[in-house]
DNA sequence: AATGAATGAGCGTTCATTCAT
DNA sequence: CATGAATGAACGCTCATTCAT
C-alpha cells in the first residue's frame, strides 16, 4: 500500500509538471529534459512510470476529468428541469475550464486533434461525462420541456461546439477574462432561440437547404483577383 | 509580368503539394522533404518562395479561403431574411469544409491552434469572412427578425463553434458522412432554439447561474468512491 | 555450508537464464532486465554475485567447458591410436556442440571475439581441453603414426578452425541439420590428406609460395572492368 | 560524371574512417560521433550516404573484397595444378588479410556473426569468392590429382575453417606475426594429410564414429567437483 | 531561378549499475 | 540476502535550413 502510495504520489508529481510544461509549449515543443526538471526527478525516471512522451500527455486528462465529471454529476442530481441542468452543465465546463487552465488547454489545443488519444482512457472519461448531455436532453425532450423533434446528438454539437470555440478563443487571446459570464446568455440563447417570437414577419419565411445541389458560382476567379 | 506569373505558379504548386501533406500527416509529421518530392521541386527550391516551414503552412489558406468567403459575400446578396441568410452561411461553411478537405484539415487541426497565425493574413481574410455572420445577426435584430436583447458575438460564436465541432468530429471519425444534411437541423435548432413553445411548466422556470460564487462541492473524492 | 551453496545454486541459476538469453540474443542486445526476469530473481540481485553484464558472460563456459572436457579426458583413456583418438576429439567436440547449442552460441559467435575473455578462468579451463590435441599429435607423430615433420600447433589449428568453421555455419544457417555426420569424412580428410597417391602426375610437382615477395598486379581496376 | 565521382569519394571517405573505427572498436564500442570526426564530416552527413550505422558496416567489405578476388582470379590462370592453386589461394588469403588488417578484423570479429550480413552485397562477392575453392578442388578430383571420394564442400571448410582460425588468432593476440609463413605447412599438411604412410602399424587401423549413439558418461558431477 | 550538398542542433529512449532499506 | 527505485551517460537519427555554384 505505501509503495502504491509513492508510486502514485511520482506519477502524480510528473503528470503535474508534464502539464504545465505541455499547456506551456504544446506538445512537439516541450521536451522530456524539461519536465524532468520542473518535476525534480531525472529524465530516465519519468520513463519508469510512463512508456513515451505520450503516454505521459495522454495520462495528464484522466485524473481532471474524472473530477470535473464526478461534481458534474453530483450537482445534476440536486437540480430539476432540463433547461436547468444544461445551464449547470454548461456553468461547469466553463466553470472548471476557467479553473484548471492547463487541463483546458492540454485538451483544446493539444489531445482534441489527436486520433490515438481517441482510444485512450482519458477520453474514454471525457466522453461518459459529455454523454451527460445527451442525457439531459432526453430527459427534457421527454418531460416536455424540449421540442420533440430535437435530435439529442445535435443539440450537444451545439452545446460542446459552442464551449469548445469559447474557451479556445479565451486560451488564445485571453478573452473574455471571465468565461463564467458567458454562461447565461449561451444557455440562453440556446434553449429560446435567437428568432423574435413577438413579431415573425411573414415574407421571411424560411427556406431549406437544398442537399448534394451544386452551389453555382458566378465566376470563381473574379471577386479576389 | 511573366516572371511574376511564373513565380505565382510556383508558388501554388508548392502550396498545393504541401496542402496535401499536411492535411493528412499534421505539420510536425510532415516534412519539406515530401513536400518537395511531391511538388517535384527541390528543398532547396521551396525555401526560394517561403522562409520557413510555418510561413509555408501560413500561407496554404489564403486562397481557399478568400474564394470560400467571396462566394459567400455573393450568395448573401441574393438572399432576404437573416434566418436565411444565416442558413445560407451556415450551408456555404458546411458545404466549402466538405468540398475542401485539405483545407478543413489544416483549417481545424493545425491552424485553429496556432497563435502566431493570429497574426497572418490568412487568419485576417477568415476573421472577415466570418464577420458576414455578424453582420447578419445585427441586420435580423434590426429588422426584428431577431431578439433585440441577442449578444451577436455569441450568436457567431455558437454558430461558429457548432461548424467547427461538427466538421473536426468529421474530420477525426468521418462521420456523418455527408455534412450538409446537419444544417437544416443545426439552423432550426439554433434559430428556433430548443424549448418547447407550447407548453412550459410553470416549476421548471430558469434559473440563473451565480457568477464568481465558489461551486460547493460535497466532497471531492465521494461520488466516484 | 548450506549458504554456499545455496549462492551456488543462485549462481547457476543466474548463468542458466543469462545463457539462454545471451544466446539468443548475443551480447548487446540482451539485457539484464530479461535475465533477472528469466531467472525470476531482481536485476539487482544479479549484481550480488556478478560484478558486471560482462563478468556474467565470461561465467557461462566454465561449467560446460569443464564437463565437456573431463568426458573428453575419459574418453581418450579408453582409446588406442593417434588418428583414433583424433577422431574421438573432433567427435566429442561437434557431438557437445551440438548437444550444448547455447554454450555453442555464446562460445562462437560471442566470446571468441572478446579479447577481455583471453584472461578468463573459462578461456583456461577451453585453453587446457585444446591441449588434448597437441597431445595427441604429438604422441601420433612419436609413435611414427603421423608424420614426423608435423607442426602439432598448426594440425590442431587446422582441427579446431574446421570445427568452429563448420559449427558456426550450422548455427547461422542451421545447416547440415547433424553435425555428428561430417565427423568422418573431416577427420579422414584431415588424416589422410587430400592428394590422390595412386596416380600423382609428375607435371604438376608442387610449387612452395615466396614469403615476403609482394605479389605482382597487373592492374587493379582491370580484371572486374 | 564528376558529381557521381564526387560521390563515390565522400563514401570511400566516410567507409574508409568506419574502416578503421569499427576494426578497433567493434561494432557497437564505435560511435558515428568518431567515425564523422575521423572523416572530417558531420554526422547528419554520414546519413546522406548510408542509411543506418549497420548499413555503413556492411558497406565497408564490399570493395576490398573485390579486390582481392579480383586478384585472385587474375592469379589462378596463370597457375597449374590444383594442389598449386589452393596453395596460392591459400597465400592470397593470408596475404591479403594481413595486408588489409582492418578488413580482417572486421570480416573476422564483426561481420562472420551477423546473420543480416548474410543478406548483403559484401556477403554475395565472399560467396562468389570462396566458390574458387570448391571449383580448384572439383578440377583436382577430376584431373585425378586429388582423391576421388573427397566432399569439396567439406575440403572447403577445411581450407576456411584453417585460414579464419589462424587469422582470428593473429587479430586477437598477434602472433605469429607474419601469417605468410603458415601457408606452406597448412596446404602440405591439408593436401598431404597428416597420416605417416611410410609405416602405418595394422592394428591402430581407424574407427568410425558411431553416428546418434549416446556418448556413455562415467559420472556427470565428479569430475569437476 | 534552381539545387546538390552539407550540417547544426536537438531529442526521445535505453540500460547497466548503484544504494538505501 | 534481496530489491525497488533512481539515474548518469550515451547515441543514433531526423530535418529544417543554408549556401556555393
Amino acid at each position: 500500500m505505501a509503495v502504491k502510495k509513492k508510486t502514485e504520489a511520482r506519477k502524480k508529481q510528473i503528470i503535474h509538471a508534464a502539464a504545465t510544461v505541455f499547456a506551456e509549449k504544446g506538445f512537439q515543443d516541450a521536451t522530456i529534459s524539461e519536465i524532468a526538471k520542473k518535476a525534480r526527478i531525472s529524465e530516465a525516471s519519468i520513463y519508469e512510470y510512463f512508456t513515451t512522451k505520450e503516454g505521459l500527455l495522454f495520462s495528464i486528462p484522466a485524473a481532471s476529468a474524472r473530477e470535473i465529471f464526478d461534481l458534474m454529476e453530483f450537482h445534476l442530481k440536486l437540480i430539476r428541469g432540463a433547461a436547468n441542468k444544461l445551464r449547470s452543465i454548461v456553468f461547469l465546463f466553463m466553470h472548471s475550464y476557467q479553473q484548471h487552465t492547463e487541463f483546458a488547454a492540454i485538451i483544446m489545443l493539444i489531445l482534441k486533434h489527436n486520433k490515438r488519444f481517441l482510444e485512450t482512457e482519458g477520453h474514454l472519461i471525457i466522453r461518459q461525462g459529455i454523454r451527460h448531455i445527451n442525457k439531459v436532453v432526453e430527459e427534457g425532450i421527454a418531460s416536455g420541456e424540449f421540442r420533440k423533434d430535437l435530435n439529442p446528438y445535435l443539440v450537444r454539437s451545439i452545446i460542446i461546439g459552442t464551449i469548445e470555440h469559447l474557451v479556445t478563443n479565451w486560451l488564445m487571446t485571453g478573452r473574455p477574462e471571465n468565461l463564467e459570464e458567458l454562461v447565461d446568455p449561451v444557455v440562453d440563447c440556446i434553449v429560446e432561440g435567437i428568432q423574435n417570437r413577438q413579431d415573425p414577419p411573414a415574407h421571411w419565411s424560411m427556406q431549406r437547404m437544398p442537399v448534394n445541389v451544386p452551389v453555382n458560382v458566378p465566376d470563381q476567379g473574379a471577386p479576389g483577383a
